[in-house]
DNA sequence: GCACCCAATGTAAGCGCATACAGTCAGAGT
DNA sequence: ACTCTGACTGTATGCGCTTACATTGGGTGC
């Protein structure tokens, strides 16, 4: 069923009756091989199934033809559905209010579309995408070792590490509002979607004080959608009564933080810096009866599919996750073509999706 | 910023005063080195950011230490939000119902969830894993140049480039009904799914008739859910006034056809082969004024994270797609470590969903 | 003190392909 | 008829690593 037996150049050209230096051309460089040889050569390639070694095609070429994405790592499995899946037969469960989440959410809703993106470019300029995930330094270099260049998202490897890498080979960091690194460095204008969507918010906010949920103190997207939400406030005269909060970036921590809000008076907006803690705050209010948009609005950023189907279905600031990847890989492909050329340090537009939860004025 | 001077075994051994040798023992066989000398080796490694080639490595040991998954191919791009991104600065768009769907649907809530799984695997196993996405069976043989092992979710292959590609490496199919094919084989027990759910549904559904989406006629998991909705309807007594669909698996098909058969008269259930029939199914109930589930239940199939968040929340047969893509990998891993083995033939189990759509007795 | 053994390391031979370089050969030019 | 040119093709080398095999040198047992 799987004899390890595949074909090499010496068999095509053995039975083709040419130089295993003529097989290579006709894979290669076909127009510079006579017609009928690189018929007959493709005939025998056919017949014997032959495909090349990427192995012995990076060793001889010096290029992987392959081309790397590093992502965060998957959080652990804790899933009442997936849990299942080790016995056999079929089980069913009880689920009446769909709340059995499928532990995805971060994954799917953001990642998938990058992933999309970058394969794309990837294909079109005749490269092969390897996806790597986050767990430690180690796995990043074992696909390094792989590819001809490498994208890596942010805060998922150490500033150490991007460093050695990119000494090796073409690097590209994507997201994260740091680029003090001599790589290449791509990420979306954090800070000009955060202001719009908070002056948006400002301006058709319901009575009651204003939330900030900022995000943890340590990321730097975080931070520059921080610095969004105070030019907002600025621009909306000095001092407003906004409480605000700095925390982690889940939907537990929006809802609790809402929900202690709440406790001490009626809130008239509140500004998430990721969706998971607009969604978390959408709860509390909702808990608390409070009714969005029309008492109190709410905003988040990043434009998750799970922002869309809320309800209300929630104001965000999408970003273009899938271009992300595709300017990544684009990105790479110029500094192979061109090592010396200027380091780049590119900001992508993001979109203000005016939804239920904070609609236009 | 991206120097091709990548050191070598070569520069390593010099540096460290070694031969090559025992700089790969070190990295591959470490316990076979005098601890001195592995340390001075390491230390020596560090120092330079050294990173094995892959490609050398390869070639050398006979294999890649990568194993391949091949999905079908992204749907082409139309996305409002994406579509900007072209551009620069921040754009607002109104989207207040949330009905700026991204177009990602299937892939994102179908596989995502599989690569996980597998990548988790192969991780375990110590194995990068490639992916590639269907475009013809040109790309996959050059995924299967780069790989150990090739898991390949069925219909996005032709049968003869399976195998072919079998007869080179080893290949797991996955899903998908066939498996006249000489290759491992990994689905999940469709019909025996599809029966448990099209039982529940008729057991609880309202006075109308029944209204069964099949899906494509040429889809083997498709046969298969429709056998597994004949041997519920069987069990339920010869004749139901079931009536019948073959068609896409789209959420429009099955908005239309629940139309039509409601201009009919009332129904009384819907049993849909997939997700995306049912999420039409609800949509059109909806428009009639038809409540879900009191005068008509409805159930879907493989469990999307779209419907659970519907409304109401969609009764449906969740697949463990996570298990899913780890199991493939282990078979993948099994059949290289024993060649000779029996072909495996694996179901994997599934899980009745049950929520308001089509709620517990 | 000598033959032996084993642990540690070195030597050398490829792995399958791309490619620089060296032919070969038919037709063009003189 | 002879050289020259260019289109094709073959020869030979090496990419960086793994690994079988050879070598070395210190124990061990007698």
């Amino acid at each position: 069923m799987a004899p390890p037996n595949a074909p090499t150049v010496y068999d095509v050209a053995e039975r083709a009756g040419v130089s295993i230096a003529t097989v290579s051309r006709v894979l290669r460089t076909p127009e510079a091989v006579k017609q009928s040889t690189r018929e007959r050569v493709l005939a025998v390639v056919q017949e014997l199934g032959y495909v090349p070694s990427a192995s012995a095609r990076g060793l001889a070429g010096r290029r992987t033809g392959a081309l790397g994405l590093f992502i965060p790592g998957h959080e652990a499995i804790d899933d009442p559905v997936e849990a299942h899946a080790t016995g056999t037969g079929v089980r069913i469960i009880d689920d009446r209010t769909g709340s059995a989440s499928r532990h995805r959410g971060f994954r799917a809703d953001y990642f998938d579309e990058l992933l999309r993106g970058a394969e794309l470019e990837a294909w079109r300029s005749g490269h092969a995408l390897m996806i790597g995930a986050g767990r430690g330094d180690g796995s990043i270099d074992d696909l390094a070792g792989r590819v001809d260049g490498l994208a890596i998202v942010a805060s998922t490897v150490s500033d150490e590490a991007v460093e050695r890498l990119a000494a090796r080979l073409p690097v590209v960091l994507l997201a994260g509002g740091r680029n003090e690194l001599p790589v290449d460095h791509l990420a979306v204008d954090n800070r000009a979607g955060m202001r719009a969507v908070a002056e948006h918010a400002l301006r058709v906010r319901g009575p009651g004080a204003v939330l900030v949920l900022a995000g943890p103190i340590d990321s730097p997207d975080a931070e520059e959608r921080r610095q969004g939400v105070r030019d907002a406030l600025a621009a909306h005269g000095a001092r407003l009564d906004a409480q605000h909060d700095d925390g982690l970036f889940t939907r537990d921590r929006g809802r609790e933080r809402t929900a202690e809000a709440l406790a001490g008076g009626p809130l008239g907006a509140v500004i998430a810096a990721n969706d998971q803690l607009a969604l978390g705050a959408l709860d509390a209010l909702l808990d608390a009866g409070a009714a969005v948009p029309e008492q109190c609005v709410v905003t988040g950023f990043d434009g998750i599919e799970e922002a869309r189907l809320a309800r209300p279905p929630l104001t965000t600031v999408a970003q273009p996750m899938e271009a992300l990847g595709r300017t990544a890989i684009r990105t790479l492909l110029a500094r192979i073509a061109e090592p010396q050329r200027a380091r780049s340090d590119e900001r992508m537009p993001v979109t203000v999706v005016l939804r239920e939860s904070c609609p236009p004025a």
